[in-house]
DNA sequence: AAAATTTATGAATCATTATTCAAATATAAT
DNA sequence: ATTATATTTGAATAATGATTCATAAATTTT
């Protein structure tokens, strides 16, 4: 029997990524993305379901790596919240500081999978619960301010941090990528921490 | 001559709006559009251009909204620095406050738009160095912490409002926005000014 | 009340692309 | 070397939906 050659599956979706950041997820043509990858554009379709599979499997990696992460952070005893916190956005940085297409794809395209009810987001939820454990544990332990709305906070960081990536990865030299993780520790720590 | 009936030009935007909102631009249908203004299909491109005009008419309207709110404010010098970003939060605001769907549209397709250089983004460029100016002016001041950078300041809090603004118009009762607006303000007040 | 002009209609057109699948190709097993 | 099986190809298909435009309708002007 024939054997599959080279590494077709991780080529196509590297190459849909640059395509979808490229051009939004339906400007993204199939033939674009096999062209990337080179292989055919019937090739597509032996690894992965349709163009929407494509997507969605770009965001289960990428939610699953956070939430491997964020799991493994959440355990530690030896760190405070405000490590944790730290470690956090530190988190987010790495996973994109050598990809800016993922982060434009993680950016912009978020809402197409979430539209569909059906898709598998556990690894989101996932890792959201995780992040409003140690939130909770904060404001428990009292290194949060009390006052403010867990929820509120989670998507407030979350939605700066994600506005942030997508101006860096348009251009990188107009808000350099360090100077956006020290201003957004220091916003963090300043306005939640008590 | 025949005169035009009733307020279709409205009634095509605002279908316009429910119809992105809920279905994205991409899966928004001209037909729908239609059948919700209630006009026919060619009566669409009596008033605008295509399709791409009808989204890039939702945004001007928009931002020319907030551009003259952030002029006469960043005017006002009976109010200091903090006042004028309590305005601003509020502005945002109220401005989505009865209209979810425009936040939704707001939130997600902005992209769309920005992605054509062609298309006139003037307001949004004027709004935002409106908002720059009043940071700058917060910095001399030594109001806000001269640590932080202006632009990275400026994308935080706005993404940060954006991604709450989503959550909110998703499910009103999950975070409500009477919320949502105290918690931004003091994480705001706490985090950037000195 | 007929002509002129503007506004409104929606079936037909047209272009675009995701997806399919019959054929070709490469490798392994016998 | 031949057969069997897995992999790859890309032209053809099929579906979709934005846009057009010939026709009709409404109102005003003469």
């Amino acid at each position: 029997m024939r054997v599959k050659e080279g590494t077709k599956e991780k080529d196509i979706l590297e190459a849909a990524i640059k395509v979808f950041a490229q051009h939004s997820y339906h400007g993204a043509k199939m033939s674009k993305i096999a062209e990337l990858a080179n292989v055919s554009i019937g090739t597509l379709y032996l690894y992965y379901v349709n163009k929407e599979d494509l997507l969605v499997k770009v965001f289960e990696n990428l939610w699953k790596k956070l939430y491997v992460e964020i799991e493994s952070l959440a355990m530690r005893e030896d760190l405070g919240v405000t490590e944790k916190l730290d470690y956090l956005i530190d988190l987010f940085f790495d996973i994109f500081s050598n990809n800016p297409d993922l982060a434009t794809v993680f950016v912009n395209e978020q809402h197409h999978v979430m539209r569909n009810a059906e898709v598998d987001v556990m690894y989101y939820h996932d890792f959201m619960a995780k992040a409003e454990l140690i939130i909770i544990e904060g404001i428990k332990n009292k290194s949060i301010n009390p006052n403010l709305n867990v929820k509120v906070l989670r998507f407030f960081i979350l939605g700066g941090i994600k506005l942030l990536l997508d101006i860096w990865a348009k251009e990188p030299k107009l808000v350099p990528l360090s100077a956006i993780r020290i201003n957004v520790k220091t916003v963090i720590k300043k306005g939640i921490l008590n």
